[in-house]
DNA sequence: ATTTTTTGCTACTGGTCAGTATTTTTTCAC
DNA sequence: GTGAAAAAATACTGACCAGTAGCAAAAAAT
């Protein structure tokens, strides 16, 4: 019955993402050659061969880490270069939602930097796409508000990009939660750093 | 005798300087756990017993490459921060010399920024101690640029720190040889960037 | 030439762990 | 309640690899 069916495949979705969660907080301490399924089981008080009832095998499951730990931010971005506004106050609303997310997931967005060598070629191609994908849509955004007037890049407009992208992703590897700063300051100060990158003029400056 | 001893220890050095270049490749491509210690042997025409005679264990290769890798780094800066002239001079020496450094060495800081959780706590307190001093002697140079009156940093001090310092330290994960930009026009690039976030003016700007 | 020492190699071990074959328990239709 | 089917556990295997014991060859000393 497709009631039932439905049913199924949610609790089968819910084992899945708990999976995953346990299984990146430990890749995340030990790394993934470091982690053994058994711990993740033991962790989710199950045993290794549920474990393969949810995924094929081990780096499926990084796999599904990785790619989280990307789309994360992706979603991030789009939701954010979709609203309206002016370049600036979309860079604004970039800069904020992005390096929220990748902070609050940090653990994934480690893993998926620390272990893309242990992805197989083709997924580490498609996880790449999907960064490139991201980095070029900022690009965009600079390159619109270049040609506005609202921003002035006086670096290559890749490498800005990049370099834009990089200092967000590069959030997670520093930060760790209860030092001097609050999430929050430390989001609004890299705010700072980064409209001085591009110049922002503020509309309503005093 | 002494001549002699001197030549050995020499030829020892030498021996460990060789099996470290061709094991930070190995771990750079497959990562430390996923490289064994015959394959490092191999590469190098000799065996596995042959290494352990100049390394304790497979850790201490990892901490010697990882020590090598953030050492690189800090002697560039050293040599850079003593350099005579303004603190805006020095800044950009800083970013030129260590920029080049950590790209040329880029296998050695990627391993290093990825193996960290293999190394044990004491070497890799030791470690982030290397790097904290980096972020240090660079907030210096933002302080004492700032209360001269040739930076305008709009952001936290430390953390403008630690974001050039990233800066820095994600151009190995991206910049490939052989792309759209050479090393050196990235270094540029990447100064113009810097320059941008101190608001560094320029003494003869036309 | 012969002994000693140094240097490197062959061959092995013990433990680990991804993945699986088999058995047990639970679920649920009737 | 009973039997079929689904879910989960136990127990195993085969490969892999860090680290080592003991042997062989080369170099140095006598």
């Amino acid at each position: 019955m497709a009631g039932r069916q439905e049913l199924k495949d949610e609790v089968a979705a819910f084992k899945r993402r708990r999976i995953l969660e346990e299984a990146a907080h430990l890749f995340f301490l030990s790394g993934y050659e470091g982690t053994t399924l058994d711990e993740v089981a033991q962790r989710l008080h199950v045993t290794k061969p549920y474990l393969y009832s949810c995924f094929q095998n081990k780096a499926e499951i990084l796999y599904d880490i990785c790619e989280a730990g990307i789309r994360h931010a992706l979603d991030a971005l789009d939701a954010s270069l979709a609203s309206p506004g002016s370049a600036s106050s979309r860079l604004d609303a970039v800069v904020r939602q992005v390096a929220s997310i990748v902070i609050e997931k940090r653990e994934y967005v480690i893993v998926y930097q620390r272990e893309e060598k242990n992805l197989s070629k083709t997924d580490a191609r498609h996880i790449r796409e999907l960064r490139k994908h991201f980095d070029h849509q900022l690009a965009l955004l600079l390159a619109e508000g270049c040609d506005g007037g609202e921003f002035d890049c006086v670096a290559d407009r890749s490498l800005t990009a990049t370099t834009i992208s990089g200092i967000i992703s590069w959030l997670p590897s520093w930060y760790v939660p209860g030092g001097r700063l609050t999430k929050d300051q430390v989001i609004e100060e890299t705010l700072l750093i980064i409209r001085r990158i591009v110049l922002a003029r503020k509309r309503r400056e005093k």
